[in-house]
DNA sequence: GCTTGCTTCTACAGCTACTGTAGATGTTAT
DNA sequence: ATAACATCTACAGTAGCTGTAGAAGCAAGC
């Protein structure tokens, strides 16, 4: 059985994400020493990695809850978890659209800015003014990770 | 003088966001009629139509902050501007690349799987252990907007 | 004058996925 | 025994909003 700050440097997460992640029922609830410390078996640093896994690759926690219980039933058809992924997948992409429109108005003003002072500098001219953005790019929605 | 219900429709903006930046004090205390309603002038929304511009190209609230009490000194060189414009534009590259990587080995795990049962799903087998990704992609880090 | 319905007001809770902190214990090494 | 460190609980804070409750203002129709 190991401890919780083990289980932490074994898999790269911090001692109060592990907690936050038994709290949230994503762990489950860690049996207890006698002085009331949690204790983890290898199962558990197998879990906890796979967590972290599909974190690093952009999976909210609730996706991860969906594929930690495929992954516990293996006799079940892989769809489910085939979906899961495209989801993500898609997200992606159009996180990477919309990141490739910013980019490029984020370009285009810095490069139009020949220096000089505020009232003539590009970039404060051209967020003051959608209208000078190139069309149908960056119309908003989400992005984030 | 607008209210606003009008200010938050002229700039497609939530009436609780424009009072959220006024707490924050992004957008000036706005003056109050008698029954005590916000009053608000064409320069209120000409600023809030530029920080949600600004907001659209990812720019964090400290950077329009700065953005706006630059363009506030029209007479001051506009490198301040410029730089935090290409700090913008950094982020946003950093973060395509990140993408780029979760990207490659979403379709990978996703183009490998045959279907079938959770036993053998690679998307669940790849999740399970990062040594299966591509070398040197998806190293984790920040992404977000 | 009164009711209906809309807008606005304040104040606060909730979202994601953690991270940091305080103060109290438990454990280990010297 | 004492110091140093790990762990415990509980709560606050991060970014940038969004939603809600309950009260109050305001305009139109009758
Ligand atoms: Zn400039
Ligand atoms: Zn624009
Ligand atoms: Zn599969
Ligand atoms: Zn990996």
């Amino acid at each position: 059985m190991y401890t919780i700050g083990h289980v932490a440097r074994a898999t790269d997460c911090k001692v109060q994400t592990i907690r936050y992640y038994e709290q949230i029922g994503i762990l489950p609830q860690a049996p207890r020493s006698e002085g009331n410390r949690r204790l983890y078996a290898q199962a558990d640093i197998d879990r906890l990695a796979f967590i972290r896994h599909a974190r690093e690759l952009g999976f909210p926690l609730d996706s991860i809850r969906d594929l930690l219980s495929l992954s516990d039933n293996p006799d079940q058809p892989c769809d489910a978890a085939d979906a899961i992924a495209c989801r993500q997948l898609d997200q992606a992409n159009r996180r990477i659209e919309r990141l490739n429109a910013l980019k490029r108005e984020l370009e285009r003003m810095i490069k139009q800015c020949r220096g000089g002072k505020i009232s003539d500098c590009r970039v404060i001219e051209v967020l003051s003014d959608h209208g000078q953005c190139l069309k149908d790019d960056h119309q908003m929605a989400e992005a984030s990770p």
